[in-house]
DNA sequence: AATGAATGAGTCTTCATTCAT
DNA sequence: TATGAATGAAGACTCATTCAT
């Protein structure tokens, strides 16, 4: 009978820890060692869980990218009235702010680690879409606005080391909802 | 006898150099020697010049973002108009896009090297308010709004591997000027 | 309730479906999961018949250089005629010719692994000898002289990567027969 | 002005170093750490003068081959006489069997370290012609049985630990080449 | 001013082996 | 009897940095 542990439930704790490790520091500066050390578990339990630095850091930015969405739209999904939703945006911005913002590092990260790759691209469009759905909004020049001003709030938060206030940005973005060239 | 070499200007043709470099690889992924072999000369040269590659970085980094903005004002300065404003903020960006992506990787790279430093902090205060002032916007919160619009602009430029057109972006700007909450 | 599992009967499919793989990785190159993994079974499973890679390996050495010779005297025992014992010798080479090479090749490994051990020396005396008598030959230059013929046929179809002919072997086998120096 | 350091001398002396240490302990147990130590150099000594491991293995697998058969012909050449030839052959063998031997111990390990190359072949059909015409024997499958007998005379040392009489073999030859059927 | 040889700690990864179950 | 999770040392290789020349 083999030691009790279930797999995929591990992995997933794993890959759980990792994420944060990434964002922090790097694909780059992020050595297995350290990964295995702060994760309290010997870099042979990586390899037993894992292909290898690259496959973990993958499936870390696969799970994540999905996830997110997942939790805005599930937030989101339920308002219908137009003022409503931005409230909601507003509440969500501010509970995920962190999340969203280690997964745009992994991101960037992940670009960087495989510039061939279409992934990226892929998962920008579908963000894009969603947040039309959400808003309400179809005109495609519309989205990419919107979806700059909360990469731009990312971003700014990442370089400042701390959060700015959503407000002005989902006010921002009302204003450009309410301007929509399409009508 | 010495070579006649003038000191400061060789380590401005190497940082120079080296911009590029960092920008694309990252700093934890470009090693002293792919540098060397990219600028062509040797890995003592650069220790000759330079402290270390930490101190190439931050020297990069710091001769950098005061360019930009030195870039940016030059050009945007003459137009008082608003409307002319906006039509030559157009222009710098797509024709400086690819550099002020360089800029902001760079900066991103910055951040996770020493995140206690608050250089990052400042220098974006300084484009704040340097975009406000090119803009005619007082407002902070506005200013962040606007700022934000552009960064996102860089970023999923990033993200996506290939430019974004940058007109519905400034359409965007203008639409937010014009239903600036202030005054 | 154990498992009903004849405890020897076991180890002897294990031995003998990994002298394939020695043969073919070499001692050092064959690790003990790809060993498994081949056999189709676990590494915990080798360790409970096994006390470890280097057993394995001896074992394997041990029960198949018997087993050789055991093969060449049974085919050839029969034949009391000069010219047919020749020729039996022809057709064990043709048919067992990939096993004696690779039994070679695990026999160099085995040199390697041990050099202070003379198992090796006398498991070439004890070649020499059966062929000796096999081909009714007692001069200990002779033998010795003979046994290199068949060693350098394995070897030079090692190197090449595909089977000699044995004709010419043979042939040359029977040219030294026939011009002994001996009686 | 740099180091003054012979590059090319100093690589001949690794490959030379590196010789025995991969005759004896065979490629995949040499490790680079226990071959820079024997050497008394740092592993990254080895790496600035060599691409790899490998690399390292095939150099001097090139070198030696070349150099096995350069020994062989120099010495023989000179002698035209039938006997004097084979005497040169005795005395050559006597001198050089242990390099031989390991060039073989060498090129056994190259032949699993890459399967697919064909310069293992290339080589012995080289060694092959070289003692064809040294020998003054131009008959395909003499050749391939005298070459069969200096192998084997070689892999019993392997095995054997010790060096054979090399009398023994010598004289076989002589009873080959004077039974030829080709005449 | 400039070279590139040298170092030794660090990189990712694989290994033989142990052991709780 | 059998599993496969876990370990820690070792594998090949790269790195930033130093220094004799």
């Amino acid at each position: 009978m083999p030691k009790i542990v279930d797999h995929d439930q591990r992995r997933r704790e794993i890959l759980n820890g990792c994420f944060d490790l990434f964002a922090t520091h790097g694909y780059a500066a992020l050595s297995m060692r350290k990964m295995a050390t702060k994760l309290g578990v010997t870099t042979g339990v990586l390899y037993h869980y894992f292909d290898g630095k690259q496959a973990i850091f993958e499936q870390i930015f696969a799970s994540r990218s999905a996830t997110d969405v997942a939790m805005a739209t599930a937030d989101i999904k339920a308002g219908t009235d137009p003022h409503q939703r931005l409230s909601i945006l507003r509440s969500f911005l501010s509970n995920y702010g962190d999340e969203l913002m280690k997964t745009l590092q992994v991101a960037l990260d992940h670009q960087r680690q495989d510039a061939s790759s279409n992934i990226l691209a892929t998962t920008m469009r579908f963000y894009r879409q969603s947040l039309g759905e959400i808003l309400g909004i179809t005109d495609h020049d519309d989205q990419q606005v919107i979806v700059s001003v909360i990469l731009g709030w990312l971003v700014q938060r990442i370089l400042e080391g701390e959060p700015l206030d959503v407000g002005a940005h989902v006010n921002g973005i009302e204003r450009l909802i309410m301007t929509t060239t399409q009508n």
